[in-house]
DNA sequence: TTTCGACTAATCAAGTAAAATAGTCGAAAA
DNA sequence: TTTTCGACTATTTTACTTGATTAGTCGAAA
């Protein structure tokens, strides 16, 4: 139980860090004086830097879908519900890219152990959409004859739109106009969507 | 007139070899015996590598413009104009893959003379998109209403799932089993966008 | 006007040594 | 028994060197 704080508080400062620094720039002794231990210490609870990364993910995961999972139980139309799911996830994305965990992509698309991750991610965000498709397919707000790829293109849209600004702004982090773009954008697209498979 | 006509060989061979073996893995001397020269030669008609190169994406771009053209004059509903479009492009997509182009993607979003070539069929691809749903408001075919964002978004989201692929295929040239997975995938956007805008 | 041989300049790949940092271990403190 | 750390080793990164490849130039000749 005490470990757990102290993981805890670790993983809390190493997630200031991270998002100030990127992963590269911070090292391990660095993370250890600001919890006030050695070094050795550190690697008392983390037995790597990976290791300590991957919680500083883990723990900034699981903050989005218990967040998602809040919205999916409010009583609400479904389009309303995939509406704000969007509004998080767009929130998402701008903390892992302050995080510099973006610009590890090229990193760590090789390195299974981040792949993982975020194909792990992947996954519960396309059953918590697919869930939201489903109501809305049993309360007829959606056309419940919807093909069952419904979910994961609109996933992969998301992903794509993501994917477009991060390629012109590579590493960097997002100034404020175009976050403002970029989240006005995925409201449209989240619009049209919900257009195209509501009920006639 | 002679000198195009050499310089389009030219253009001709340099695309063969970039193709097959991408940009950097070319030299301008392997170029230049193709086309049974020298080497000084070549820098007769072409002053420098870069030029050639861009040389071989307009060639690429302006058949890509030309054929999305001919589609634009045909007599048929926009919604199909808007399908044929997006298969179009999937082939120059591919190309591009093969060409080896797009894994230098990094390499020339900062040199500026590449970046410009990519944001100006950007802007002509906007425009074509635009021809044909303003078309489609004129005959009623889409909602006259629309907002005028709607082609930008549509191009932004093509572009979306291209990045999408990209990021995990960086580099290499796309299998068969990924290709068919994009375009099932574009066909399918095409058409829940082409129902986001129809006129009801 | 077009070609090319012989040149220079820039770039890249491989190697290397030094410095920074990740990671280990055994002993001691709590 | 759990937690801490000093002092260690191993690995990675960085900055630099060098040899070789390749981009790009120039003047002369066809």
């Amino acid at each position: 139980m005490r470990q757990k704080i102290k993981q805890k508080t670790i993983v809390e400062a190493a997630r200031e860090r991270f998002a100030h620094y990127g992963y590269s720039k911070v090292t391990m002794e660095e993370i250890a004086s600001d919890v006030e231990l050695g070094k050795a210490s550190l690697y008392y609870y983390f037995p790597a830097k990976e290791n300590l990364f991957k919680a500083v993910i883990l723990l900034e995961q699981n903050e989005l879908i218990e967040k998602i999972e809040l919205i999916l139980k409010k009583s609400e139309p479904a389009s309303q519900k995939l509406r704000e799911y969007v509004e998080l996830r767009m929130k998402f994305f701008q903390e892992l890219m302050n995080l510099g965990t973006l610009s590890l992509h090229s990193t760590f698309e090789t390195r299974s152990i981040f792949k993982k991750l975020f194909v792990d991610l992947e996954k519960i965000e396309l059953s918590l959409i697919q869930k939201i498709i489903d109501e809305g397919k049993s309360t007829k707000e959606f056309d419940p004859k919807l093909p069952s790829g419904a979910a994961i293109i609109f996933l992969h849209i998301l992903q794509g739109l993501r994917c477009r600004i991060m390629r012109w702004h590579k590493g960097r982090s997002l100034d404020k106009s175009t976050y403002n773009n970029l989240q006005k954008e995925m409201r449209t697209v989240t619009d049209l969507f919900i257009c195209g498979i509501k009920y006639k």
